[in-house]
DNA sequence: TACACTGAAGTGGTCAGACCTCTTATCTGC
DNA sequence: GCAGATAAGAGGTCTGACCACTTCAGTGTA
């Protein structure tokens, strides 16, 4: 079947032109952007797109805008939060950035079993519970989309029981991010997603309340679906550095 | 010396009052938002200034807007990314909220030994120079001010180091937030700011490229202002679970 | 010459109202 | 009772005007 087109916003398109030029260097930290005015002119849209999308560049933290003192390019490294990586999982044609998604894989595999294990410490019968749905729901079906967002539904519980809001977030911005490149993700990541006793392995930590065994569960489990992500994502990368395989020596939470 | 009160855009005093509403829940998620034209009157401003704050929140991932659908409240806790920190870290008058406090004093707990362990892997004779750069610096000057901009540009580079972009936009979040309430931060990091041997401790790990001993020492020195930090800020909280020195028994990561 | 002041130009912030496009719900007719 | 047509509602875009702030060149004075 087909998809709908959806024709993109105005705001987004210039909002999404310019955060290209910023993240790729094409306009340098310090640089000041051409006057508003300009940049309606040059980009043949109203004024109103163009501050919509400048409201969005400053959210994102990629220019500093002063009243009556011109619009100036801030360093990304340096100033953008954890959601500009849904502007950097891919490019504007939907080719994944390889090194971008090395970092996220990188990152959930470091995050992961440290927030399985504070949940470990700190889950209620409530959230037992809730782990027991979300499994018996993941295993229930075989189709791999269906697993796809079962899985996430699990990891939702197990990450909202760690009862860290700045984790839960964090995790947020991660699949936001993932979700730009759902296809390609879901490929290396079907090992992970078929490994029944993985996900039973750790809910069963969680629900004995072993920190120990759950951070070891989850980097068992994460580590099948890391190795391939991280061999089929680093070509340009040097496989010494890279692909060191970061789950087998990730976080370890020990027993309090 | 008196401060300049700085009074602050419409479009960013709209995107607080409805930020704070979905955060507090007084807008729960499914709700519908009124109207653009029915919020400008309720609110007495122009249209362009309500749209404006409407796109922050819509980078922000708490509504969605559906082109003549009307604007619907998401649920934050699953749709917004870690940069929501910033709006949540203090409320409108400036008081911190213990409870997002302490949740990213531990996120920090939990990143910062992996991501210095990741820096003394890869890192390179430049980083070097750059690290002892920063450390020196901060070890000249005592003043607190200055040790806590000195740090931050330590801290910098160790992330930097890392070679990981995500971790490295995952800081700049926290920082963000931070920055909101510095004074309070500056006061409980003291014993973490002046504590030059932990300093040393790090850089020393890394230039050695010793992961173990890199994480180790983070997870030392970032103590020293954890425990502090999360007695001051978890008054409302259950000692036994949020207490425990989440340092202690950290991410620990081993060689390869 | 060096400095402080002034004022004009440039630039972002706000406003008003119009018109277009899409969604939604109702209404009509079969 | 259902499907299609229709009208109302809501977001998207454009225009042009005016306000508030910054910047800097030009002016005048010590």
């Amino acid at each position: 079947m087909l998809e709908s087109v959806g024709r993109k916003l105005l705001s987004v398109e210039v909002f999404e032109q310019l955060r290209d030029r910023v993240v790729s260097g094409a306009l340098a930290p310090g640089d000041r952007l051409p006057a508003e005015r300009d940049l309606c002119s040059q980009l043949g849209v109203s004024r109103s797109a163009v501050r919509e999308a400048l409201k969005r560049m400053q959210q994102a933290g990629l220019v500093r805008v002063k009243h009556g003192g011109g619009i100036r390019v801030l360093d990304y490294r340096r100033h953008a939060g954890l959601d500009l990586l849904t502007g950097l999982f891919v490019d504007r044609l939907g080719v994944p950035n390889p090194r971008v998604i090395c970092s996220v894989v990188e990152l959930r595999g470091l995050l992961a079993p440290s927030a399985v294990a504070l949940c470990a410490r700190r889950a209620t019968p409530e959230i037992d519970a809730r782990l027991d749905a979300a499994l018996d729901a993941l295993l229930e079906t075989q189709d791999l989309g269906d697993r796809q967002r079962a899985s996430q539904a699990l990891w939702a519980e197990l990450i909202a029981g760690s009862g860290n809001l700045a984790i839960l977030l964090a995790f947020n911005s991660l699949l936001q991010a993932y979700a730009l490149a759902a296809d390609e993700v879901a490929r290396f990541q079907e090992p992970e997603l078929r490994h029944d006793p993985g996900f039973i392995a750790m809910v069963a930590a969680v629900k004995a309340r072993d920190e120990v065994a759950a951070a070891a569960a989850v980097r068992a489990h994460v580590a099948l679906g890391l190795a391939p992500a991280l061999a089929f994502f680093s070509g340009e990368h040097d496989p010494e550095t890279v692909l060191t395989p970061i789950s087998l020596d990730a976080p370890r939470l020990e027993a309090s």
